[in-house]
DNA sequence: CTTTGACCTGTGAGTAGGTCACAGGTTTTA
DNA sequence: TAAAACCTGTGACCTACTCACAGGTCAAAG
């Protein structure tokens, strides 16, 4: 759903808003609705709706119809946030950023710091899902020469009840 | 059978339910209350609460204050259900292999089953942890030359900006 | 001019697997 | 006898969205 086709996209949204506009104020007045901005940026339109609930886009208001109204800058902005998601960064971190940048403060130091934390944590859950998986292969290795068996009111499944978590009897060797 | 359970806990709750009781029927009569049930499998007394509600756990009733009462079996099941959940089945593939036990028919088949499966999601989850460190690697590899610079109303943060999620290696030109 | 269909609005629910809070009842302890 | 500890069920909260719904708006087709 959603697999970004920018060049599909961006005619019909510049064709749109700009039939008859000049390049030279694209950045300037481009003036988007949902849709057209959740389409610009690749991502489900409820997305933006959720971004702009929780502060991490400011649109402007029609006063006719009570419609958002998306320029340039939110298209950045709703970039940049997803690109920080990839990432690895949460919401909230994000919010920080972008309110740090409205402030003109840098936030780029801040980026620095929660990259590293989030570094660390990528290089954690790595190392815990590899000793995930060399559990499971081991407790594959050793099911393969135990009977299924049928529960008895005395073991629900050998295979899981035998499974132990802490310290696998033999380690499968990479 | 249960020589793992930790030492500290297990005076008190056998002390309070068998103090006179002989060690023949323990795991007969064994006949706990919530939390004593928690703390013998080391986990949040909600959790009981939540496994009971989910029909993992099915304690009997004390008419006289409605409280729940769980036996050895809840803690067997209990028990499982945590070993089980460690090794990546969701709530209602332990429900289902519960269910299965209780009809007498071996989970075991299912579990192998289920069990492959979520291997496979384990080293399909460790590849693409591994692909992000090395292009979040990469990203403060290049950042080492980055100025921070102060948000300009054209970049928020270049070091996220200019980090390019699909070709991490490429720096992206403007 | 009306209808149709696509889009807009806000709100609320759902996802997984618990955890926590709350109000009121019960049991144990001091 | 009173406080502390525990019990009960219900419902909110956590992430980061996604979906459903009811009602309003708008452009084009008939």
């Amino acid at each position: 759903m959603y697999a970004c086709s920018p060049p599909s996209l961006a005619p019909s949204i510049f064709g749109q808003a700009f039939h008859t506009a000049a390049p030279w104020n694209l950045a300037v007045l481009l003036n988007m609705k949902v849709k057209e901005l959740a389409t610009a940026a690749g991502v489900n339109p409820d997305t933006v709706r959720f971004y702009t609930r929780e502060g991490l886009l400011k649109p402007t208001r029609n006063p006719d119809n009570n419609y958002q109204h998306y320029d340039a800058e939110d298209l950045r902005r709703l970039r940049f946030a997803r690109k920080a998601r990839q990432l690895g960064f949460s919401l909230p971190e994000v919010r920080q950023i972008l309110d740090q940048a409205d402030d003109h403060h840098s936030p780029c130091p801040m980026v620095r710091d929660v990259f590293q934390q989030r570094l660390a944590d990528v290089e954690r859950e790595i190392d815990e899902l590899q000793q995930l998986r060399k559990r499971m292969k081991t407790a594959l290795a050793a099911w393969q020469d135990m009977p299924d068996g049928t529960p008895d009111g005395h073991t629900i499944c050998r295979l899981i009840e035998h499974w132990d978590d802490k310290a696998p009897t033999k380690q499968v060797e990479e």
